[in-house]
DNA sequence: CGAACATCCCTGGAGTGAAG
DNA sequence: CTTCACTCCAGGGATGTTCG
């Protein structure tokens, strides 16, 4: 029947054919009846980004199940370990009250993901904003003496376990700041480039020295010059800095080589690039900023990469007066 | 004021272990 | 074995800050 879960299941989650046995076999027990009701009413399974809408279901879920069980908080809800005392009795009013199905009740997706989604949202230790420099010291401290238990190193920095664990990778080991020097940024392009041609599966490496490697014989298409690249495998043969200053550096020199000379946000065609964005915008008709199909914005600014129109669409966004405040649509 | 750089948060995949 | 609760990782995306 594990089979026969794959299949029902393919139709909600194409790529379940990926997943392994086990979790095909939770997401059979949990989700399969939620999604066949949900495609009844004609809502299909949703992906990517919780939008607002979501959220706010999420946070009615939640409201009205303490309501419903008389639990004060929805941190001792969601993290039951911090309250050793009421922790028997919130296990058995969850239980009783059917905790996972109302928690996900209204959002068509896998119930995992909804119950990862509502502990970040109501961690009291989440979205503290950036490190100072003695909690990086302190972080550091805690790792020496207790290795990768982030869960006890988050309660005693007061930051989500998440927060810790992400943070530590990125302080681990000693990166320049700043900018990158020539050596530097010819070691990233290298990096990438012999990723890439060993996705690409080409046996050239072996009878091409690295210094008589040519560019010209090596056509890829664009989204594989930035998408879906192993970042932590770049890190290491750049050597002086963490991935995520690799991928975006990668991807300032990319939009520097695709753009050039073209100076396409100055001037009045600055100005019409703008109006160009915007433009699509409205036509794409979306509810919020999550659902945004960045591939619908091919070819508005000319040919280059995506992460050239998330940046510059961010600035329009926050030069909005109070566009915090205001609904995306 | 835009480009470059820094650093935050999020997703979705996989995995574990206790209890029944 | 199933269910519930919890954890980790790799990579993508969003937002803040600095500098010319």
């Amino acid at each position: 029947d594990l089979d026969a879960a794959k299949q029902q299941l393919e139709e909600f989650i194409p790529h379940v054919r990926n997943i392994s046995d086990n979790s095909v076999r939770k997401m059979a027990g949990r989700d399969l009846a939620r999604f066949k009701e949900f495609k009844k009413q004609g809502i299909a399974v949703k992906f990517g980004r919780f939008s607002k809408k979501e959220n706010e279901q999420i946070r009615k879920n939640v409201e009205d199940f303490l309501s419903a069980t008389g639990i004060d908080s929805a941190e001792k809800l969601l993290f039951t370990y911090r309250y050793p005392e009421d922790k028997g009795t919130i296990h058995r009013l969850k239980a009783k009250h059917l905790f996972c199905e109302k928690l996900s009740e209204g959002i068509p997706r896998p119930w995992r993901l909804i119950y990862y989604r509502a502990r970040k949202m109501f961690d009291p230790n989440n979205y503290k904003g950036r490190y100072t420099d003695e909690e990086k010291e302190k972080l550091k401290k805690y790792h020496a003496l207790h290795g990768n238990d982030w869960k006890k190193i988050s309660e005693m920095m007061s930051r989500s376990n998440l927060s810790v664990a992400m943070k530590y990778s990125e302080i681990k080991s000693a990166v320049n700041y700043g900018p990158w020097s020539k050596e530097e940024t010819r070691k990233l392009m290298n990096a990438v480039e012999e990723v890439i041609r060993k996705r690409l599966g080409t046996e050239e490496e072996d009878s091409h020295s690295l210094s008589e490697k040519s560019s010209e014989d090596l056509l890829v298409d664009r989204e594989k010059l930035s998408e879906k690249l192993p970042w932590t495998e770049i890190e290491a043969k750049v050597g002086t800095r963490y991935w995520r200053q690799c991928k975006q550096k990668w991807n300032t020199v990319l939009i520097n080589r695709l753009t050039k000379g073209q100076q396409l946000f100055r001037g009045t065609k600055g100005l019409q690039t703008k109006i160009n964005l915007i433009k699509r915008l409205y036509e794409m008709d979306v509810e919020d900023p999550n659902d945004l199909n960045w591939e619908e914005f091919n070819n508005i600014i000319g040919d280059v990469p995506k992460a050239y129109v998330q940046g510059k669409l961010y600035k329009l966004k926050v030069s909005v007066p109070f566009w915090q405040k205001k609904t995306f649509s």
